[in-house]
DNA sequence: CGCGGTCCGAGACTGTGAGTCTCGTATTCG
DNA sequence: CGAATACGAGACTCACAGTCTCGGACCGCG
């Protein structure tokens, strides 16, 4: 006995909140904007979405759900595509995205739970996968937590996505893995760890990194 | 040929806003609220203060600043216990400073830069200190890159301090640190990683850690 | 087919709090 | 002693998230 939800309006509004946001950053797009842009009432907007924050969260969960794709079979090699799949989408435009979500997380438990399960659950999953696939294969040591390496592997990506005091590179990413790797690796057993990984002697010998170019 | 800078009033604010921000928490003061508790004009908080977060950011470097003390020898119980002294602050009140901080430091690149010159370093240099020690004496591999060593080390405190997908323990410090450890350890030569770190066959047969209670 | 409930776009309105401006007073350097 | 500047107090501006109000459009149900 009534309308229904007008589903044109909230493609509009994510369209709108996409495109604004990555044009002028986050915190310069005001709800107002958004609203115009789409052609939609704020109250609308309000209706559907409990915040601003909400909304653009949407936004970004659509900009980068698309992944799973095919894994390397080596669990080191597949940790390695992730985490630099993780840290290019750090250093892209949504990389400043997820910095003002966590932000605005701090202090608003709402959006907080919302990230953490809508879009940082998701993507843990899947480091989870592939961690416990190399476990079951015997590459990862069997009593590895993977909690823990999950945190030990993304924490610094997200410590300088964050704190801004390095940047987030592929580069860095690989550096990063091989210098857990040895927490992880089953060690002296079953099938060892991939050939190629270890560093060139160069890069054994060198201490603090300088910049990453790629 | 004029007035010089009120010292007095300078404490005042600090002492209020420490008092207001440890027992309401930093979102809910205002900087009215502090001028007012501080007897003090807000022209004269502007006057020495950027922003309202700057003057919380001094309010936290004066509580959070005394520590050094006398690290172990040993570069195993170093780390374990600045882990823990950092694990043991954010799970404190200081904590919420510090993520509200770090969220206001999302666009707004001056804070963000002043965190990281004022407080931020100087923490890190105290566990890269720990660190170059540790390579010194040879306990950990002569090849490590310290400011990697650091980011995989703190990265997944922070992570979880700022995601709060998890909680920040004591325990969970020496957890990480046992994990990360094989990738810092110099290995088989000099001086071997130090007795009884290794964990219990029990810890060691678990997969997912329980919730710490410590 | 028509009626009532809910959605819609548009935009006025409110609330809040950071940061600025003003003013009369107090202090201190020259 | 006087010019310059800091001070306390508080009024003021401004931006913007979120709410409320309207007339009109849509749609399921009878």
């Amino acid at each position: 006995m009534a309308r229904t939800r007008d589903e044109a309006a909230r493609r509009r509004v994510l369209n709108s909140a996409r495109d604004l946001v990555s044009e002028r950053g986050p915190r310069a797009v005001t709800v107002d904007e958004i609203a115009a842009a789409a052609g939609v009432g704020k109250q609308t907007l309000y209706r559907w979405w409990p915040s601003k924050s909400s909304v653009i969260m949407d936004a970004l969960i659509e900009l980068t759900d698309p992944d799973p794709a095919d894994l390397p079979e080596s669990a080191y090699e597949a940790l390695r595509l992730q985490m630099r799949r993780v840290a290019a989408m750090f250093a892209s435009r949504n990389g400043e995205l997820i910095r003002e979500l966590v932000a605005d997380s701090q202090g608003n438990a709402a959006l907080a739970k919302d990230f953490r399960d809508r879009f940082f659950a998701h993507r843990r999953a899947r480091g989870a996968a592939t961690l416990e696939k190399g476990i079951v294969t015997g590459e990862l040591r069997p009593d590895l937590d993977v909690d823990d390496a999950l945190d030990v592997l993304y924490g610094p990506l997200w410590l300088r996505l964050l704190l801004g005091h390095r940047p987030v590179t592929p580069g860095a990413a690989d550096d990063l893995l091989e210098l857990v790797w040895p927490g992880l690796d089953n060690g002296p057993v079953a099938p060892r760890r991939p050939k190629g990984h270890r560093p060139s002697e160069k890069q054994r010998l060198r201490r603090r990194s300088p910049p990453h170019d790629d």
